[in-house]
DNA sequence: AAGACCGAGCTTTTT
DNA sequence: GCTCGGTCTT
């Protein structure tokens, strides 16, 4: 069976003790190697599955390699630890954390919590936040965790630099605050489980018995604490294989450290280094451009991509006047290429450098009735009402969580107001106890007079739910916190379209616990409270993408890593927007662009068939109109590989601010985007009757009113309805979109 | 204490 | 252009 792999790559999968660097380009099936090799340790090596880790930076990408070694290796698989760093360190520190003075029902800080609480710090230490940004004092707190910097080192670094010396106060006070609330950040998670390692050899023997064999995927992008929690672990036995390509590292920005798979050698002197260079996914075409782009970086370890696969289609390369144009054209080309039957919508992909971007494409999408899917932007779980729920879920979780409580004793309204938190506030810091805790106990303070009976019934509520949370399971307790607050009452009576989008999300949080149960139930775990809000707070957005469903794909360049489509958009090809302004105007421009280069290097290579790059002369940017040159990345491809019109006539110039105001509307309708499934109105039109009201029947519209229904057509996938409103006059609608009710 | 109103700042990327 | 957060009003 390792027939299947070129030489280069059953190298690396028979190379399975000591330190191992796998340079793998982009679609050189480095997942494949991973795979095969874990199969070989197992099967002709005789390691058992128990000691076999594999660490990845998403749940998507851990699930699919998950999903990968059970194909390969069948018996034994489950007992393989796969999963993302922040994950794997959960599941140290909830065992252990103990031991650095935190309980181990820790919750985790998401940077809306973080910057909750930096305010928090800053209103204490009598910080103006109009001056000093939490973010800018939250991003340097940020930096030093990546760098294993704690408090008191970072003070000394501080010496004779004023602006730093407050940084390392707030960070002080910040850290304080955090283990008051007994909470941990995203970064802590990987500091505090090196801290661990650091202050308790038992644990880390333990843990270094246990995994003997460690892989690690995405190298490039590790930061300094993840890489030392590698080499920590690994320090025992050296078997330590990394897969990583310089070529596409792009999260500086997040403290990731090129160093770690450069220098990677210089650590490890004794490894031994593989290159994958021959890529299975993309044409010869698209490989030539990413070399043409990527060889004008300097300090990466040379590689060249090749293939097996044939020329292909040249890029389509195509500058519009317009973003407008630009979104309009993408649209008609998805569409025409659909309907051609060359592909499905979800072979399709739009990347672009910032997610503004995605705006147009949605609103074009919408109007033209394409299925989309955003990938980014706002998370599901940072929705107010999913954060709300969730915080009453944390508060009886783990009392000590202060931001959690003072979120929720007002929502819904309970007539508490800041004076009272304040209050309350004071007497628990006098005191030395949680806000929780004071609240309990609100009787004893005189400050609140009448304020404290309306506490009471909070206190109460809450503490029937703890003894509750005992019994039921995650999704029972999360309708009887609905039922019992009324949160849901209260949308419903607001009945607008964006209440019900709400209520859906969270109907949307309840399958997900009761999801969660499910797989509990089904691995033998007990499904507890904990356990379902640490996997909520880990989930990037990215992990929710379902191949099985047919929309096209919208995401950042940086979101698109480690995926790849037949066919690619890149987007917004522009200097200015991509390389973005900040990397031109840097001092360390040379660097920046560098790592821009990388990102336009991903972005290729995404695209196994097609590939088009547009870019617009002129584009909105915050209210403001820019004029953008063609990208510097454009002029490095050979132009010999691209092909297209520059577009410069005017193709009908209908009346853009017609369109957009109809997709405003929509877009006020349906403010989160996407359904979660797509509706059914996508791919089957069904019958006209299926609508509800035909040509002559009297219809509403949410924002139009009342009107009459001249016509209606099957245009595509959906009906357009003509409807002549009393107010407003005749407009075109899409059915699926114009929710219209028959009167 | 709650809602209305207005201005500032944002947009590079996120586990 | 839009959103968030702060202030002002009732």
């Amino acid at each position: 069976m390792y027939e299947k792999l070129n030489n280069m790559q059953k190298e690396a999968v028979f190379q399975t003790e000591g330190p191992v660097l796998i340079l793998a380009g982009a679609g050189s099936g480095k997942t494949r190697v991973l795979t095969y090799r874990t199969g070989y340790l197992i099967e002709e090596k005789g390691v058992n599955p128990y000691n076999i880790m594999a660490i990845t930076f998403t749940n998507k990408a851990a699930g699919e390699m998950r999903e990968r070694i059970s194909e390969q290796v069948g018996y034994g698989a489950e007992s393989i630890w796969v999963s993302t760093f922040h994950s794997t360190c959960v599941r140290i520190l909830r065992r252990h954390i103990d031991r650095l003075g935190f309980d181990n029902n820790f919750t985790i800080y998401d940077s809306d919590d973080q910057k909750t609480l930096m305010k928090d710090i800053c209103k204490r230490l009598e910080i103006d936040t109009k001056i000093y940004k939490e973010r800018t004092f939250l991003n340097a707190i940020s930096s030093a965790k990546d760098e294993l910097m704690d408090p008191v080192a970072f003070e000394l670094s501080a010496v004779g630099d004023y602006n730093r010396q407050r940084q390392a106060k707030v960070y002080r006070e910040y850290q304080a605050a955090l283990k008051k609330n007994n909470a941990l950040d995203f970064d802590d998670l990987i500091m505090k489980t090196v801290e661990l390692f650091r202050a308790d050899a038992e644990v880390l023997d333990y843990y270094q018995e246990r995994f003997r064999y460690i892989m690690v995927d995405e190298y490039q992008d590790t930061n300094t604490a993840q890489f030392e929690l590698i080499r920590t672990l690994a320090s025992k036995y050296q078997n330590l294989c990394v897969v990583g390509d310089d070529d596409q590292s792009i999260y500086k920005f997040r403290g990731a450290n090129i160093y770690n798979i450069l220098n990677f050698e210089k650590h490890f002197p004794n490894a031994r280094v593989i290159k994958l260079e021959q890529n299975y996914r993309s044409t010869q075409t698209i490989l030539d451009a990413a070399n043409g782009v990527i060889k004008n970086n300097e300090g990466r370890k040379e590689k060249a991509l090749w293939t097996e696969n044939g020329t292909g289609d040249k890029i389509d390369f195509e500058q519009f006047d317009t973003a407008y144009e630009e979104a309009d054209y993408i649209a008609k080309d998805i569409r025409k290429k659909v309907e051609a039957g060359d592909y499905q919508y979800k072979d399709c992909a739009i990347l672009y450098r910032t997610n503004a971007q995605s705006r147009l494409f949605e609103e074009r999408f919408v109007i033209s009735g394409i299925p989309y899917k955003i990938v980014g932007g706002v998370n599901f779980y940072a929705r107010k009402e999913i954060k709300d729920l969730l915080c009453y879920l944390k508060t009886i979780d783990n009392a000590r969580d202060d931001l959690a409580v003072r979120r929720i004793i007002n929502v819904p309204k309970r007539g508490i107001g800041a004076t009272t938190l304040n209050r309350v506030q004071e007497y628990a810091d006098a005191h030395d106890i949680s806000f929780y805790n004071a609240l309990r106990g609100a009787e004893e303070i005189t400050t609140l007079g009448r304020a404290a009976s309306k506490i009471k019934p909070f206190v109460m509520f809450i503490q029937s739910m703890r003894s509750k949370a005992e019994i039921l399971g995650v999704s029972e307790l999360l309708r009887d916190i609905i039922e019992q607050t009324g949160y849901v009452t209260e949308l419903e009576a607001e009945d607008t379209e964006e209440a019900k989008a709400r209520i859906e999300n969270i109907d949307e949080l309840i399958s997900k616990a009761a999801a969660y149960e499910d797989v509990c139930e089904e691995n033998g775990e007990p499904a507890s409270l904990s356990g379902f809000l640490e996997e909520v707070a880990l989930v990037a957005d990215i992990d929710s993408l379902d191949e099985d469903q047919d929309y096209v794909i919208l995401m950042t360049l940086h979101s698109a890593k480690g995926l790849e489509f037949p066919q690619v958009y890149l987007a917004g090809m522009e200097d200015g927007l991509f390389p973005s302004y900040m990397s031109i105007v840097a001092d360390d421009a040379a660097a920046e662009l560098e790592e821009e280069r990388r990102l336009a290097y991903v972005g290729i290579t995404r695209a196994k068939q097609n590939l088009a790059i547009t870019c617009a002369k002129q584009r909105m940017v915050r209210g403001e109109t820019q004029y953008n040159k063609v990208s510097r990345f454009v002029k490095e491809i050979p132009r010999e590989l691209l092909s297209g019109a520059v577009r410069k006539e005017k193709e009908h110039k209908e009346p853009k601010a017609a369109t957009y105001q109809q997709a405003k509307q929509i877009f006020r309708a349906k403010p989160y985007g996407m359904p979660q499934k797509p509706e059914k109105s996508f791919g089957t039109p069904g019958n006209p009757a299926s609508l509800g009201y035909q040509e002559g029947d009297r219809v509403r519209h949410m924002k139009f009113g009342e009107g009459t229904v001249q016509n209606i057509v099957q245009g595509g996938r959906d009906y357009e309805v003509t409807v002549d409103f009393d107010k407003v006059g005749v407009k075109k609608m899409f059915a699926s979109f114009a929710k219209l009710k028959k009167v």
